[in-house]
DNA sequence: GTCTATATACAGATAGAC
DNA sequence: GTCTATCTGTATATAGAC
């Protein structure tokens, strides 16, 4: 059974395509054969279960993520950093409106029903609030980082929810200029403040 | 058929408590009917279909939110009751590091397949942003209000995804006290500042 | 109103010809 | 390696006795 071919690629896109849009259960081997154009007794030959496609979709979105954080340490400063990241989910806010967060879909999806799945999926959410972690602590906020990378990770995920829940991409592209406010005025300087909005006052 | 009954009532409760906790794809009909102690060809006297229940779940969920806000408004002051809402989730925080929070998992769920269930989550998130809006309306931050009650939703939200998806009751509680310090030292004055942990500096 | 038995549909998974 | 046909389990939903 071969690691990589092209029909097990054209399986696992699929599977990424179909899953983001209709979740991991809603989502039928039949689909993703289709979509992939293999006949579906074929699919069994490049995965021994579904859940075997799920933890090859997971490595995929793994590999992605870990390509993009590469990409945003391109940037000179920390806060720049942590910008490339909502600049992001600003570029695919019509992909999130349709289908929500690939990665927060899967982590809610997955915890309920717990296994390795499940475990896969809370790693990647690891690594978004450990890499931010890491970009705060570069920044100078010290001991509270953490708290600091878990509310921004939490920021971006809410919105993300809010912007697939409400269909409305908007939301999301909003939420950047506010985020960039809060990211000059606290993260530049140092400091570390609950991210809502910049001040008005 | 009648509206209201012990059975139904029943039914409804146990669909509340397995859907929070396997979400609604992943509960059957068979579940919610065993959970109940009710025969399973009996659930069909009660609901005409699955998505029947999905309803009577969600509008039981959008009473219980009603009376929260209604008990939230008893605060004295916008951030008191902004903090309040905070306080529920605290006190909620090991039934949602195992379950998710249950209105935020219907609308990540719900939202993939569209309809009328999906509309019908997607309005209890609107419910509790407009009331957060509502607050922030009274302390003083005029227009801003709508986008930081977006955030600040958007922020419960995913702190309860991560709660979830690490299975760690703390991050809410941790949270809390961020948040205390941004609602005392933004909202509570007029001001609105993204909301990640309160200042260090 | 209640409940057993069952129809129907479709999911994941397998057997085995090619 | 590939694909058709099919097994098996289980979900929603219904029929109909009581």
């Amino acid at each position: 059974m071969p690691r990589t071919t092209d029909k097990r690629d054209r399986l696992i896109k699929a599977a990424k395509i179909l899953i983001r849009k209709q979740g991991f259960h809603l989502t039928t081997l039949a689909d993703i054969a289709q979509e992939a154009d293999v006949p579906l007794g074929n699919v069994y030959y490049y995965f021994k279960t579904k859940e075997a496609i799920g933890e090859a979709v997971i490595e995929s979105r793994s590999r992605e993520l870990h390509e993009s954080m590469a990409n945003w340490e391109e940037q000179s400063t920390p806060a720049e950093r942590l910008f490339a990241f909502v600049q992001q989910e600003v570029d695919h806010s019509e992909d999130t409106a349709r289908s929500g967060c690939p990665i927060g879909g899967l982590c809610q999806e997955l915890a309920k029903q717990g296994g390795t799945l499940a475990d896969a999926a809370a790693k990647l959410m690891n690594d978004m609030i450990e890499w931010s972690e890491k970009q705060l602590k570069a920044a100078g906020l010290g001991d509270s980082s953490r708290e600091v990378a878990n509310q921004f990770v939490a920021l971006v995920q809410g919105m993300s929810l809010l912007t697939n829940t409400f269909k409305e991409p908007k939301l999301m592209v909003n939420f950047s200029q506010s985020i960039r406010g809060w990211l000059d005025k606290t993260v530049a300087k140092g400091k570390a403040a609950t991210p809502i909005a910049e001040e008005i006052a």
